[in-house]
DNA sequence: GGCCAATAAGATGATGCAGTCCGATTAATG
DNA sequence: CATTAATCGGACTGCATCATCTTATTGGCC
């Protein structure tokens, strides 16, 4: 459902959330860490520099870490600039003359769904997420595995494929 | 939300639903009143009488009709073949390990969303969308337009005359 | 057989996602 | 304080998908 895009972006802020508070972390060693192509990976982090998520850094010792806590960052702050969210508060029958006055057979419907997700997104932080991947390292692992593959395995297979 | 395909797909379903029960309605025709594409909407038209939700007829007369009711034609059944709708009944995450039993911190949310759209979808019939055209056209159109016009542009069409 | 209309198949343009490369900028260090 | 090495930042490229148009091909009908 979300993009590969949000999903490295996701990656990588989970792999930022662990590491001591203020450090900087370079590109080439949270795309190790998390097997996102390195040069791409950049562009994204890059992007939530701009919009406020995460601090950078140049030069040497320079690199990304999170703006602020981890539990006051939430999904839809990661995810609104990297694709197009807002689509989703538009009418889904792609009406122009959809209000709540004169509302499409599916107004009401995607006016809750389409909130609820909203909600969601805004509703779950960044440490969720960490503490969920914890949780499954936990059962996955087993001590089997090394960390770093079982984080890439986890987050492996995002996107849409055909059922 | 939906994509333009689909509202192309809607707006020729609820000309359909127009037409007198039984008769065929040529794709010039119905590009022609509904202001969609010619030659794009043939494609559209083809792919749904594939599905089973038109019927298609050859030759001098023939064109598309529905195959059934339009009360017993739901949103779904258009506009699933036409764009990847299975992709909301999967991990809004992505994550492999993402059940009941290990959910992701969206898992219950987006279970309950992405159950709710799909409703949403399979309960609105080509009827209720069809119902709701003629009532904003009658906003909309304020008797400005008159049906002749209408008529006629379809005429000029069906000569074969760039608009 | 000739006409007309549906069907199929292919080319084209636009858009957006995914990924690469190189130059600009900065901090450490001697 | 100049050099150097690390790192960000933006320009550029490739690819898939959507939307559209063009051009055959097939099939019914008088």
């Amino acid at each position: 459902m979300l993009t590969q895009t949000s999903e490295y972006a996701l990656r990588a802020m989970v792999y930022l959330a662990r590491q001591a508070e203020g450090r900087f972390a370079g590109v080439k060693e949270i795309a190790a860490a998390t097997g996102v192509p390195a040069n791409y990976l950049a562009k994204i982090l890059q992007q939530l520099a701009r919009t406020g998520v995460l601090d950078s850094q140049k030069g040497f010792g320079g690199g990304f870490r999170p703006a602020r806590k981890l539990a006051e960052i939430n999904l839809l702050e990661v995810v609104d600039p990297l694709e197009n969210i807002t689509k989703f508060r538009q009418c889904v029958l792609g009406q122009r003359l959809c209000n709540d006055a004169v509302a499409c057979p599916l107004h009401e419907s995607w006016k809750r769904i389409s909130g609820e997700y909203l909600g969601a997104l805004t509703n779950t932080t960044l440490q969720d997420v960490a503490d969920f991947r914890r949780k499954t390292d936990e059962i996955e692992g087993s001590g089997v595995e090394s960390p770093d593959k079982t984080f890439n395995d986890m987050f492996r297979n995002m996107r849409g494929e055909k059922e």
